[in-house]
DNA sequence: GACCGCCTTGACGTTAACGTCAACGTAAAG
DNA sequence: CTTTACGTTGACGTTAACGTCAAGGCGGTC
């Protein structure tokens, strides 16, 4: 075989413009912690792990999530193999306060979206009214 | 009767410790023109109306929103009184947009919450295996 | 009448999450 | 061998959403 497959990679470039971001973003990223690409020379390599990461990170911040929130979730998919027994659980409790907090967001948001829905009668009522 | 029913008002420092924000929060959302409080002489009097405002503006931030698309939104009730069909229509165009990006956002948390759920599952399945 | 607590309006400071610009390297194309 | 396209690292600029501080007014109270 002349390819392996799973080793499709990515320039900060391909990588970006694929995810809707600039370049910028995906280095300010990598400053921050939240991905570390591969090197070929000076040049960064990403991986689909990395594009998987990104992906994540993408989202969550589309519903307001903060960077430093959203690290703390990534970080987790790292920890969850780990081997010891206190992290392991400390580990166990954030991740429910974490979806406690998902959840309360969760609620706000159909409470919104219902309140959008009713305006919206409102204005299909009121223009029944109009004839 | 001594007192008015519905006729609660509340002043800066009362309503801000009420919602859990400071009075800066308060008197800048007034600046941005999100809330209108009545004055006396030079003290902010709020009502129920700006009461509930303000809860749907908190509601907002909570999960993400910009205080322009909140304003967006906030204004919105009181265009759907409107007695111009144009205007209406317009409103309801946008509000389709608004519910649209909503739906989005809440998929993308359905997705994240999954995804904590799993990384819960795995620790849960590595403590198991630690005995 | 001095002090206290709450209110007021500026005006400047701060943090997050990038944008923008300068100055430079490098590999392929013409 | 110059141009073109893409990459690199600083370093400074920007916007949103407030925080913080200064300087002072108003109504009770000790």
């Amino acid at each position: 075989m002349t390819a392996t497959r799973e080793a499709r990679t990515w320039t900060v470039g391909e990588l970006a413009g694929d995810l809707g971001v600039t370049t910028r973003t995906l280095r300010f990223y990598e400053a921050e912690g939240l991905i570390t690409p591969q090197r070929q020379g000076a040049k960064r390599i990403y991986d689909t792990r990395d594009r998987t990461r990104l992906k994540l990170i993408l989202r969550g911040r589309r519903f307001g999530m903060t960077l430093a929130e959203i690290r703390e979730i990534v970080d987790m998919y790292d920890g969850a193999a780990s081997s010891e027994r206190r992290q392991l659980e400390k580990l166990l409790d954030r991740l429910a306060e974490i979806e406690a907090d998902l959840r309360a967001r969760q609620a706000d948001l159909r409470r919104t979206l219902g309140e959008v829905g009713d305006v919206a009668k409102q204005c299909r009522a009121r223009l029944a009214e109009l004839g």
